[in-house]
DNA sequence: TACAATAGTGAATAGTCATTCATTTTCCTC
DNA sequence: GAGGAAAATGAATGACTATTCACTATTGTA
């Protein structure tokens, strides 16, 4: 029954599906059986592609994360000048967050649900998505750019901060703005600070 | 049984167990059984306080704010400059999550859990928050101190993403550093940004 | 076409837990 | 210290749901 195509694509349908779900309902509001439901398999299909609920919104975040580090790797120069590139990683950050309404629910919020799942998993990539910060950084130092004060890496979970809490307030507000809309503000307080230049 | 004091403290005692119990299982896996085991009394006395599982949730966050909106009226002086109250805020805000780091998993962590909670309640209060921090923004322009191109409320929002992404990366280390130690630090990247002063 | 293997199904299972409420205990007043 | 109100109790209830597994359908192969 509701035979999209009988071959291997379950494994997705199932996690587009996911979601959807989640990001309406909640993480502990969603039953297996409503994840299902919406990718129009049985409850025991789940099953066969993951080994519980946890593990669905596991891969969840798998995905989400490789996606957003392979259009980092492909859309960041490594030739750029470290501000240039700070601020590429600024727009592309909001970009692509911004790109799927849902899957920033289940980043934003539903991922942060407990330590266990923020300790486990999330922290691991999330580092090194800081290091990438924090490379460039680095780099903004080393070319005389950035002032040599700021420890890279506090630094990078500072931006990151920024970034998160953009994020976030955007998903809370109903309003249809484009998170990218901001990139530019927001740079412009990251680079810049906010105390006036002499 | 367990007469700590047959008095009116059972709902703080309610909220202080909800607390512990919440910080270390998360809230979905935490049982109002739990919590009345911790809080010594039975289950059905929690119903007595609270009109169901949520409302411990709701009033945990409540109280939580309450604090740190009281603290924060008395410690920052009014005549202050704008410089000096930011600076102020910045060690306040560190200072006060990480005084309880249990009460500091609920806020950081488990309070995030769906848009449910997330929009239900925390977003109201942390709005007035970011309304105080986005006055003293203003008046820093005003003042002439604060550079004139940042919209206060964006500014605003951006700080206090800094010091929630701080907060939480202190919660998910489990190294045993002050968070407060990084006050300094933090005042000096957002005053002063990260780009080099000419 | 017959036969296995593989994939998929969904009803049944086995728990779990928030919430209720009949009963008991504590408190207060006279 | 009697009696009634208020507070507290905790066993029972009623739902709900992750996971399993005996069975069916599909697919590929000889």
């Amino acid at each position: 029954m509701a035979a999209v195509r009988g071959n291997g694509d379950k494994r997705k349908r199932i996690l587009d599906a996911a979601v959807v779900e989640i990001a309406r309902r909640g993480y502990y509001n969603t039953t297996v059986a409503m994840i299902a439901r919406r990718a129009g398999v049985a409850d025991g299909t789940i099953y066969l592609y993951f080994e519980n609920k946890d593990a669905i919104l596991f891969a969840l975040f798998d995905r989400a994360m490789s996606r957003f580090i392979e259009k980092g790797r492909a859309q960041i120069p490594q030739q750029l000048g470290a501000e240039h590139k700070l601020r590429r990683i600024i727009e592309l950050h909001l970009e692509l967050v911004g790109e799927d309404r849902d899957l920033a629910i289940i980043t934003q919020v539903e991922l942060r649900h407990s330590l266990h799942f923020m300790g486990q998993l999330s922290r691991n990539q999330v580092r090194d998505y800081l290091g990438i910060i924090a490379d460039v950084v680095a780099q903004g130092q080393a070319e005389g750019a950035f002032t040599p004060e700021a420890e890279p890496l506090l630094a990078a979970k500072a931006i990151f901060g920024v970034l998160d809490e953009m994020a976030t307030d955007w998903i809370l507000s109903r309003r249809n703005t484009r998170l990218e809309s901001k990139a530019e503000a927001v740079a412009g307080l990251i680079l810049g600070g906010i105390r006036l230049r002499a």
